[in-house]
DNA sequence: GGGCCGTACTG
DNA sequence: CAGTAC
DNA sequence: GCCC
């Protein structure tokens, strides 16, 4: 028994940790051979506890008041995470590595920090001098001031620092819940698929809340509280707890249009709209498209439905690190003498065994002034069978600074690999590396997160932004950041590690 | 009752 | 503008 | 579908 000889008291029923939970983990642990001294009892022998269960995000006030003592007893507080997992892995893990700290505020397991310190810290800067950086360049008119920032421009700092802990983004624990969010992102997805926009936002969402919880979810009664799981959520929780799955799902599952569209819009280039129309022309697999190519299907259509099958391939991670050392040695003896800095982005960079695309970052210096760079650079690749076709080369940088290719790569002895290379400004790399290291989800919550805080995060920058009818009025830049470091201070945020923000 | 990330390209 | 993609 |  794993829990033999372990005198244990579970504090429940605040900061997050419901009575309920703390009911079902004291239960595991007299299961498994513990003893629970309800709280009463614990109170007067501190002394004999080996440890106390508490919630994750607690603190040594509320603890105390809980007890009702006037000083934290001496033995370990330790997070629910370390009785579930023991429960679940039927081995107990060392209650070390799951103490709560007792002077700090929440709880984050933290990673060390490598990075040095900039001389002065992006925020810092902003505080004393808001909208700085840019007012010297000539070429941007976004430097106008902001009157809600230059009113109090240290509102903002407050603001996150308080706020912070509300956003996922911030939380750093794996996904407990996948026996949860698997069924529901089938769910999702097929939603999306039939347009039904709103369902599949709200699923979305709950999602993201679902995989950042710190608990594992084995009853409904759980999800009581959690942000955007609603009734209607909550009860298909339960449906797959008690079931594994979703009569909903095995529904859909059987309905031919969703199928085929779920079929057709793999390719790329191809969408819910499309599939739709497709569908309802009479097509239902890959074959018959193949076979009769109908005529408003584009010529990037036509071509990812020919090499469908390779393109849809996983690409290993040491390829994907081959086509970039190719396309970057290549882009360094077209422009010998430039300093050109260079990130594969995308999953590759959040550390994946495999990634779906390739997706690759460029900067140097006099970035727009040599706006014929990247079609030579794409020019070469071709030449050089690398690259075997343009999807989309975008050269018009007028009102975005950058330069984008999306097209096709392949290895001499390989499959068709899809391949992005973007070319941005130094002034904007740190931002521009932040968004397409993404996850997708992790750009959400911190684009929303900087949108309910009058800002607007791009691939670009942090901009002041006064919204009027889903048009921005008021632009202008905040600050400069150099490093994706430099980024994560200015929201006041540990750093996360690209291998962190998969959301 | 409207938004749910913000932006760019295609046709 | 709708659709699609990053 | 959820939240303001």
């Amino acid at each position: 028994m794993i829990f033999d000889g372990y005198k244990i008291c579970v504090l429940s029923g605040f900061a997050g940790f419901t009575k309920m939970s703390g009911e079902i983990i004291s239960k595991n642990i007299s299961k498994n051979g513990g003893t629970i001294i309800p709280l009463p009892q614990a109170r007067n022998q501190t002394s004999n506890l080996t440890l106390i269960i508490v919630p994750e995000q607690s603190d040594e006030k509320m603890i105390l008041k809980v007890m009702n003592l006037t000083s934290l007893p001496s033995c370990p507080l330790v997070s629910p995470n370390w009785a579930i997992n023991s429960t679940n892995s039927k081995t107990l893990h060392d209650p070390n590595d799951y103490q709560i700290k007792k002077t700090e505020l929440p709880i984050k397991r933290q990673s060390p920090q490598t990075y040095q310190s900039p001389p002065q810290s992006p925020f810092e800067a902003y505080k004393t001098l808001p909208l700085v950086p840019l007012s010297n360049s000539p070429e941007m008119n976004r430097t106008q001031t902001n009157p809600i920032l230059n009113q109090n421009n240290t509102r903002l700092h407050d603001d996150l620092l308080q706020n912070k802990d509300k956003y996922m983004f911030t939380k750093e624990q794996p996904n407990l819940n996948e026996h949860i969010t698997s069924v529901l992102e089938i769910l999702m997805e097929n939603y999306f698929l039939l347009r039904d926009r709103g369902r599949g936002f709200a699923y979305r969402s709950a999602i993201i809340v679902l995989k950042s919880h710190p608990e594992k979810i084995i009853c409904g009664d759980q999800v009581g509280n959690l942000q955007k799981v609603g009734k209607k959520i909550k009860k298909k929780i339960q449906e797959i707890l008690e079931t594994g799955t979703l009569k909903r799902v095995k529904a859909m599952d059987e309905q031919s249009r969703l199928k085929a569209i779920k079929e057709f819009s793999k390719i790329w280039g191809v969408g819910s709209a499309t599939a739709d129309k497709l569908f309802t022309l009479g097509y239902r697999t890959l074959d018959d498209l193949r076979k009769n190519i109908p005529q408003f299907l584009n010529d990037n259509q036509r071509i990812c439905l020919e090499l469908f099958d390779e393109i849809k391939e996983r690409i290993p991670r040491e390829e994907v690190k081959e086509i970039s050392d190719q396309v970057v040695e290549y882009a360094k003896l077209l422009l010998p003498n430039k300093d050109i800095e260079a990130n594969t982005c995308g999953s590759y960079r959040r550390g994946k065994e495999t990634c779906g695309d390739i997706d690759i970052l460029l900067t140097f210096d006099d970035v727009l002034e040599n706006k014929l760079f990247l079609r030579e650079l794409v020019d070469y690749l071709i030449e050089k069978k690398v690259v075997t076709h343009v999807l989309i080369l975008s050269e018009n940088c007028k009102k975005h600074e950058s330069f984008t290719f999306e097209g096709i790569a392949k290895k001499p002895d390989g499959l068709h690999r899809r391949l992005d290379i973007k070319i941005y400004p130094r002034k904007y790399y740190a931002w521009a590396l932040m968004h397409f290291t993404g996850s997708a989800n992790f750009n959400r919550s911190i684009r929303l997160f900087a949108k309910n805080k009058g800002l607007k995060l791009t691939d670009e920058g942090l901009f002041p932004a006064i919204r009027s009818h889903g048009e921005t009025i008021c632009g202008g830049n905040l600050v400069e950041c150099y490093t994706e470091e430099d980024i994560f201070r200015l929201f006041d945020m540990p750093y996360k590690p690209p291998e962190q923000r998969d959301l």
